[in-house]
DNA sequence: CGCCATGCATAATGGATGCTTATGGACACG
DNA sequence: CGTGTCCATAAGCATCCATTATGCATGGCG
C-alpha cells in the first residue's frame, strides 16, 4: 500500500467540502495539516489533484479520478471492518475439520457432527478417520482443528481433554445364556470370544482390565480375531460368539433387540475418549460451538 | 479510514511468510517493529489475528478474514494507482463541456467538435449555445470548461485567447449584380439590406466598420432586421436582399452556388473569435487535445 | 481604486509516534 | 541439558506530523 490513509481522507474531505478549512474542521485538525497532507499526496502521485483559486477548491481531472477510486476503497474497507466486527457474532461459517480414530469415528462423532451441521447450515464439515496417532499428528500440524481419539500417547503441541467416557460391554446374541446376566470370568472360557485386532482401543482396555483381574486375554483362548469393531459386532449378531465392544457402537442393535449385553464380575471396563486440540491454536467459533454442542448432547 | 496501511502491510507479510522476522526482512524494518505494528492492529480491531506458537505463526479465523479483505483492498488500490498513472496517457475519456455563442456555435464549433469526437471515441461532447455573456459566466463558474465567443467584455476569472479570425462578407444571390464585385458603399443604399438583431456579433462589427467609414448603419435604411445569422442567410438565399454575414456561416452555400459574395470599398470587416477558459482551472486532457486539434484545423 | 475579510501556503516548533537496539522468555532440536 | 531461533518487551532516539504564527492571494464592498 503506497497511499497514506490519512492523506487520502484529507483529500476526500477537501473535495467534498470544496475547502481546506472546512475539511480540517470535519477531520478535527487544523487547516495547515490538511494542506500539508494533500500536498504530500500530490507529490507522491506526481499529479496536481486540486485547483485552488480564491475561495473555491475544485478537483482536477486526476483529482476526480482519485476521489472516485478513494470512495471505492473506503467502501471496501468499511465492508471489511464490518465483516470483522460481525465475525464475532451472527451465523457460523467456514469449514470445521475434524479427525477421529476408528472407534469414535464410526459411532458418536459422525452423528454429533451431522446433528450440529443441521443446526448450523453455514458450517461445512470435514471428518477424516485415521488411526489415533495420525489424528493426533495432524492436529499438531494444524491440518485438523479437532481430533477425537481414545488412548493416545502424549504428544507435544497438543492438548487432550476428556470428551466422553466410553463404556465397554460384553455383547452377545439376544437369546444367549449370558444375556442380561452378570457372569464369572470363568464362564468366558467356554465361550467363543471374538476379539479385535491389536491396536484397537477396546482390545487394549480389556487387556488392561484382565491384567488387573490376574488374567491374560490369551488365557481365555480366543480363536476369532476379527479386526475392528464393526467386524466383531457383525459376527456376534450372526451368532458366532461374544465380544467386548463399546456400548455406543451397539446402541442401535440393543434398541432393535438384535444384541444383548452382559457384565463380567470384577471387570468394569471403560475408556476415555479424548478431544485433541493444537496447543497454540486459537479456536474458530465453529469449533467452539461444536464442542459445546457435543458436550450438551453427551450429558 | 481507520486502518493504518503500514500495519496492514506488516500483518499481511507475516501471514504470507508465517514469521515476524521474515516479514520484517521483506519490509526492510526490524522484527520488533513488525511485532509492534501487528499488535497495534490487533488492539485496534479488538481481535487476536495471529497464533504465535514456537516457530510458526498462523492466522486465526479473524486473521484469515482480515488477510483476505486486505488482499482485496490492495488489489483495488493497485488498480486505482494504475488508473491514475495511466490517466496521463492512453485513450482520452470523459465529457468535454463546451459553450459557444450563436455565431461560432452554429458554424465552426459543432463541426470541429464532431470531427474531434470521431477521432476520440472515448470522449463525450456536450455543446451548449447561449449568448456570449452567458457562455463566459458559465465558464467562470466552472460549469463549462471551454467557451467560444465573439467580442466579450473582460470578465474576472476567465482568460481569453484568440481562437480564429472570422471574416465578414456581403452575401447576395448568385446572379445578383453585386456577385463577385467590389462595390461602393453608396451602391448599398439602393439595395434591400438585411441586418441581424441588436447584439449579434456581426452587426456590431459592421456598425464599427461603417462608423470608421463615416457612415451609420441606419443611413443605409435597412428595412429587414431578421434576428440572427440563420434567418438572414435564408432570406438572402431566397432573393430578398443582401446581408453582411460571417464567411464561415455560408461556406456550404458558396460551394453549392446558392450564394455569392461581394466586397465593399473601404470596409474590411472581420472579428475575432475567442476561446474562453476559467483562469484557475487545470485543463482536462480532452480539452487540451481539442484545442490543439482545432488550431491545426483552422490553420 | 483601496480596504478588509477570507482562505490557502509556508516556516518554525513541540509533542507524539514509530523504529531501533538490547534483552528476556519460550520453544525446538540434537 | 545446552544451544539456537524467534517473538515480546523495554528504553532510547530520530522522524514525522500537527499546531501556531504569519505571509500571500483572491474576492467583495464602499
Amino acid at each position: 500500500m503506497l497511499m497514506d490513509t490519512r492523506q487520502l481522507a484529507a483529500f476526500c474531505a477537501v473535495v467534498e467540502r470544496k475547502s481546506f478549512s472546512q475539511a480540517a474542521e470535519r477531520l478535527g485538525v487544523t487547516q495547515p495539516a490538511v494542506s500539508l497532507q494533500v500536498r504530500s499526496l500530490e507529490k507522491r502521485l506526481g499529479q496536481k489533484l486540486l485547483d485552488r483559486s480564491g475561495r473555491r477548491v475544485e478537483p482536477t481531472e486526476a483529482g476526480l479520478a482519485l476521489y472516485r477510486g478513494a470512495q471505492r476503497l473506503l467502501a471496501l474497507e468499511g465492508q471489511l471492518l464490518d465483516e470483522l466486527a460481525a465475525g464475532s457474532e451472527g451465523e457460523l461459517s467456514g469449514t470445521l475439520e475434524v479427525g477421529a480414530s476408528t472407534g469414535p469415528g464410526s459411532t458418536v462423532v459422525p452423528v454429533l457432527l451431522c446433528e450440529f451441521q443441521r443446526e448450523n447450515a453455514g458450517v461445512a464439515i470435514s471428518l477424516s478417520i485415521s488411526d489415533t496417532q495420525t489424528v493426533v499428528d495432524r492436529v499438531a500440524e494444524r491440518e485438523l482443528e479437532l481430533g477425537v481419539v481414545g488412548a493416545a500417547r502424549r504428544h507435544r503441541g497438543v492438548a487432550f481433554e476428556l470428551f466422553l467416557r466410553d463404556e465397554v460391554v460384553l455383547a452377545c446374541p439376544p437369546g444367549h445364556r449370558f444375556a442380561g446376566k452378570t457372569i464369572d470370568l470363568d464362564d468366558l472360557r467356554d465361550e467363543q470370544l471374538i476379539i479385535m485386532q491389536e491396536g484397537a482401543g477396546v482390545r487394549q482396555v480389556i487387556e488392561d482390565e484382565l491384567r488387573g483381574a490376574g488374567t491374560r486375554l490369551r488365557d481365555l483362548e480366543p480363536r476369532l480375531e476379527l479386526g475392528l469393531q464393526e467386524s466383531a459386532r457383525s459376527a456376534v449378531v450372526a451368532g458366532f460368539g461374544v465380544t467386548f465392544i463399546s456400548r455406543a457402537a451397539i446402541e442401535a442393535d440393543l434398541a432393535a433387540g438384535t444384541l444383548a449385553v452382559a457384565r463380567v464380575k470384577g471387570l468394569d471396563p471403560s475408556r476415555e475418549i479424548s478431544l485433541v486440540r493444537s496447543a497454540g491454536r486459537s479456536s474458530t467459533r465453529a469449533a467452539e460451538a461444536f464442542v459445546a454442542f457435543a458436550r450438551a448432547k453427551l450429558g
